[in-house]
Parts: structure tokens; C-alpha cells; sequence
DNA sequence: CGCCATGTTAGAGG
DNA sequence: TCCTCTAACATGGC
């Protein structure tokens, strides 16, 4: 799935379709994607205008005129496409829900393997608030990232794929971060000194950043458009040398994620 | 056919 | 309580 830069390119893109527009109707053809069920969210969002388009980690929010919103998660394969008033468009594989606007325009949420989810929230603070910080605000900093990794033994590599701890990384951001860093994925967190700390805040940010920059990585037909594929120093590049030092790339299980580094920069 | 996949969660067990 | 692992969700590409 897309993780946080390229939910952050699909948000910056959608924004200006679907501000201020009225929702006129909502189907759904494989339910179980949906809460709290296909009938009561066709209810609650029709009629309602749409105030904000907005991201949280890797959730896509959209903010309805009575306080309530939509929240769009893609998983694994989860994509949005838009069909303007005109109506004329290509066939778009997988759909399975479509938001439709008064005037006929749709945004259609496609997913092959329907993991993706579309949850209507009435508090939309607390359904926020399961998810860890913003690694892009300024409450990100190093004073709290080291109080936070000081009291968690967990290995980092694992801890950082926790939306709870912190929310948008995934597989890929997650190992170009600890690559940046310099710091071994299975390293205890709370072993990390303030000074590993504040690396691993830095590279967090910058290769979030960086990505963002580069609308995102595509490495496959779900996420297209992106140019971060071309800047990645270590994941889906087992064997190839270091771009830093020549050793090559390794490739091991940390949590069940398939984990991509170098031994020599990344010391265990 | 077997293995892999940018994600998350429930449940079992240490 | 905390952590780890497995299975599950469901499909497509190699």
C-alpha cells in the first residue's frame, strides 16, 4: 500500500475536486470494506458537503459539513480515481465503492485485493487519536521520540511500523530511514543513545520528505507516477552494493516484513 | 505451483 | 503487560 508520501501526493491531488462539493450517493459492491455498513454510510454522508480533504498517517480524511468524516484506508491495493461530470472515462479495474457528487462527478475507490477500508466516524478526534504522532509535525521532536523509545524494548524496526507509535511509515520509508540513520532494524529501542536518537528523527523526516518531493515510490501498477523508486538506497536492492560503502545490501525477517540493509553501516 | 507483495489485526503463547 | 509469532483478509505478478 501506499505509505505516507504517497498518500500525502494522492490527498494534495484529490483536494481540489472534491472541496466544497455535495455528496449525492455512496455504493459499495463488496460490503465487508465498509462501516459500519453500506446502508448507514449512504445515509450519513448523503446531502452533506465536503469541507477538507486532510491526511493522518496513512489515513485519507475527508471532512463532511456536520462535524463527521469519511476515513479512506488503502491497505495493500487500494487506489482513488475520478470521473469528471462528463461521465468519460476508461474502464477502472477492481472498484468497489464510488462516491458520487451532486452534478455527477465520482470518486471511485478501486481495490484488487480488498483489504482497503471506508469508515464513517461522528468523533472524528477520537478515531484519530488511536495513531501515534505525525512524524512531519513539530510535536515530532527529539526530546519526546527519546522519552517515547525509552520506555519500549521492542526491536525498532517493528516499533516504527506501529501506526500506534508513530503513524505513516511502512516497509519501505522505514528501512531508507534506519538505513539513513545508521541504525541495525533490530536494534531495542530503548537502547538507542540520544544521539542515535536524534539521527533516526532526522532520516524519519528527510526520507519522508524527500519522498513527498518525489510524489511518492512506484514499483508496481498500483502506485503510478511516482520518482522515489529511483532514489531508494537499500530497499528491494539485496545484493547490490552499498551506495555508501560497497558491501552488499542485505535481507532479513524482522517482524514479518521483509527487511533490507547494510551490515557494515548498520551495525548490529 | 510456490513464493512474494508499500498493511493491519485477532489470537495464542512465552 | 509487553512482546513475538501465526493466521487471516484476497488477489495478482513473477
Amino acid at each position: 500500500m501506499p505509505e505516507l508520501p504517497e498518500v500525502e501526493t494522492i490527498v494534495r491531488r484529490f483536494r481540489p475536486r472534491l472541496l466544497r462539493k455535495r455528496i449525492a450517493g455512496f455504493e459499495a459492491s463488496w460490503p465487508r470494506q465498509i462501516s459500519p455498513s453500506v446502508a448507514r454510510v449512504r445515509r450519513a454522508v448523503c446531502g452533506r458537503r465536503i469541507l477538507e480533504l486532510a491526511r493522518r498517517g496513512k489515513l485519507i480524511v475527508i471532512h463532511l459539513d456536520d462535524g463527521s468524516a469519511l476515513l479512506l484506508h488503502l491497505k495493500m491495493s487500494g487506489r482513488l480515481a475520478w470521473v469528471d461530470r462528463s461521465g468519460v472515462r476508461l474502464p477502472e479495474p477492481h472498484e468497489r465503492a464510488r462516491l458520487i457528487m451532486q452534478g455527477g462527478e465520482r470518486l471511485l475507490f478501486c481495490d484488487a485485493r480488498k483489504f482497503g477500508r471506508i469508515r464513517h466516524v461522528r468523533d472524528v478526534e477520537a478515531a484519530l487519536d488511536a495513531l501515534g504522532p505525525e512524524p512531519l509535525s513539530a510535536g515530532f521532536d527529539a526530546a519526546r521520540l527519546l522519552r517515547m523509545l525509552g520506555e519500549r524494548r521492542r526491536r525498532i524496526k517493528p516499533l516504527l511500523l506501529d501506526q500506534a507509535f508513530v503513524a505513516g511509515l511502512g516497509n519501505i520509508y522505514t528501512d531508507e530511514a534506519l538505513f539513513r540513520a545508521g541504525l541495525h532494524p533490530l536494534r531495542r529501542a530503548c537502547d538507542l543513545d540520544p544521539n542515535e536518537v536524534r539521527r533516526l528523527r532526522r532520516a524519519i523526516r528527510s526520507v519522508l520528505r524527500d519522498g513527498i518531493r518525489r510524489c511518492g515510490t512506484s514499483i508496481d501498477w498500483i502506485y503510478p507516477g511516482g520518482r522515489m523508486q529511483d532514489y531508494l538506497r537499500v530497499y528491494g536492492r539485496a545484493g547490490e552494493p552499498c551506495p555508501r560503502c560497497g558491501t552488499p545490501i542485505q535481507r532479513i525477517m524482522a517482524g514479518q516484513r521483509s527487511t533490507h540493509l547494510c551490515p557494515r553501516c548498520q551495525p548490529p
